[in-house]
DNA sequence: TACATCAATGTAAGCGCTTACATTGGCAAT
DNA sequence: ATTGCCAATGTAAGCGCTTACATTGATGTA
């Protein structure tokens, strides 16, 4: 007689519905390969046994986990989680358990948790961007595993990616503050180095400035990790340049809400002094005052996306396809024409 | 000879360094059991191979992953993030990896990610109060899984907690609010149902009431989903009722910022024609205009020391022993003497 | 020199599952 | 009554690792 204390196997079960463990294992995976009475005993042997299948070893003998791992560079600040949570509700929706790891925005610890998240058997991976050493897109080809960058539209990537255009994106919001008249015009971006989405929304920042005979080289740039309070340091600094910017473009929201709280400490109004913008429209740029003008990026629509995407490159083990979301504008009160006394741009839509 | 494009195993490196599979695998597990010179042969072997252990097989074997889970109700909005982040950082010292999965507020869907999580192995796991059914902590113990319960501190639940105590907190913010002299009190409560630590707040607030013999079954209670905008419909209810409340007490910042976005949309000034508290004080609350008074958190601190018990619960197998962290209101300045034209209370402390 | 000791390494038995293949037996067609 | 077929089930070989136990040979001791 086994341990009542001990954790059930598959092998008790059939002991228990007098069955070999193949048919226990049948009704747990293909419920249709054994007849109605079998399989109604099996489930009763189950159920009193209060057995549940042990992970490792179906993985070790099945090859899959019904695991998806995404690694986000942060948890802290809400870029990513509106659309992981649309990603999970997919995934769930189609049978799949969502694992999320945060690097930190660390590429080392990015690698260690890729390779952790493979080891432990995910069948796919949610990637940020498509910036990472070539060595670990081998790792995960060797293993076999999909993979799917998201936040980040690009066809030249290594592996397909649902996102958007981060530098068409900001090209257009450059053009709009452009055309509200400012020509002096600084950015506070987000740390480049391994971020292709940061490198993408400067250059598409000083690519509209050329298209609208403004020199890019004079854009004063300051480059700020993510985190309100250095938002505000870098606008700070901005503030001293001279001749002092009319409107400090932020790579996110994040540090746009710094510069904006910048502001308010400086005694400056915005947007009658000076104008700010973000990027990535979360909810932080909705209660700002006074509210964000910022790129309307759709999270949840990218999440759900990406989510069927990758799940069908798992399933097909096809290479997947990228597509690419439109982004807009999202007009709200930190922008303004530039010299008007206290009057935010409408939304010219 | 072995299909060079094969994912190796210890088997290939041990036939690679001449050696048995149980030398490959002490160099991995316990290098200081093998000579020096077999080591680096080992090693080289591994090196040229490119081999990573298969962690299904070594689970199977070891039963430990060296991987802790947590299950937050959400990913969206920051309240997890912080303590999560700090979660995280101790247990990558201490050698272990955190995965995460999100449960979004639905008791059900916190069962199954426990399940897949224990079913994934995870050597511990980190759990959001207190509240669920008893089944499940059998589950856990029967499988011998460590769990810990965070944001929350009770000594009478079933898993030891590191947390503080809502209810104490709650009621020294409304003891504040009731020395400013509010009496209209009113209360924007997260959801109460499977969520101690709502449950708890709204308590608190009540007993503080009583304590200071003002009729707690007067308090005007909304209960409202953690989002912003529900916030905002709630605050709107209540500013109808009467006598309107001269203060808003929210269960948590979220929703305080979704009530002072309507406050604005009302044209109420805040805290001159009514005021507002908040519970987290997270990043929000710094940000909005007026800032939040509300109660702070020590989330960092509570996920440091949360990793540092956890692991040593999953290390020694003790039942591991619960913690009560200290609170504090932080006064900005959402919240104001009653009547008081456009003050905003001053720190007492 | 013979023997006990011990560090270094090898042998092989699992861990709990899946699945290719083998077996069984009932039924329709002959 | 045979035969053949096929659905239902069983048998058993792994999956890649860890680890208790066995083996080996060098060293120290009497």
């Amino acid at each position: 007689m086994p341990n009542p204390k001990a954790i059930p196997t598959l092998g008790d079960v059939a002991k228990m519905a007098g069955v070999s463990s193949a048919t226990v294992s049948r009704v747990l995976n293909a419920p249709d390969r054994v007849v109605e009475a079998t399989r109604q005993r099996v489930r009763e042997a189950i159920e009193t046994l209060g057995y549940t299948p042990n992970f490792a070893a179906r993985v070790m003998a099945a090859k899959s986990t019904m695991t998806i791992g995404a690694i986000i560079p942060t948890m802290e600040n809400a870029i990513f989680a509106r659309g992981l949570q649309a990603f999970q509700e997919e995934l769930h929706r189609q049978g799949y358990t969502l694992l999320v790891a945060s690097s930190a925005y660390r590429p080392e610890i990015e690698n260690e948790q890729i390779r952790a998240l493979v080891a432990r058997g995910a069948d796919g991976l949610l990637l940020i961007g498509h910036d990472r050493e070539a060595e670990i897109y081998d790792y995960l080809a060797r293993h076999k595993v999909p993979a799917l960058a998201a936040w980040s539209h690009s066809e030249a990537g290594q592996i397909p990616s649902i996102g958007f255009d981060n530098a068409q994106a900001m090209f257009n919001l450059t053009e709009e503050v452009i055309k509200l008249g400012h020509t002096k015009i600084a950015m506070i971006s987000g740390v480049t180095q391994g971020n292709d989405r940061a490198r993408l929304r400067l250059r598409g920042c000083r690519d509209a400035m050329e298209a609208h005979c403004l020199d890019p080289a004079t854009l004063p740039v300051i480059e700020a990790a993510y985190e309100i309070e250095n938002g505000a340091e870098a606008f700070a600094k901005l503030m001293a340049y001279s001749p002092r910017p009319s409107v400090v473009m932020c790579g996110n929201d994040v540090l746009a809400t710094g510069a904006l709280l910048c502001a308010q400490r400086l005694g400056m109004a915005v947007p009658r002094d000076v104008s700010i913008t973000g990027f990535d429209d979360i909810e932080l740029a909705r209660v700002t005052n006074p509210a964000l003008t910022t790129v309307h990026v759709p999270h949840r629509e990218m999440g759900g996306k990406a989510a069927r995407e990758l799940v069908d490159m798992v399933k097909t083990k096809s290479p997947g396809v990228s597509v690419r979301l439109p982004t807009h504008i999202k007009w709200r009160q930190s922008l303004g024409l530039v010299g008007d006394p206290g009057k935010s741009a409408p939304d010219p839509a």
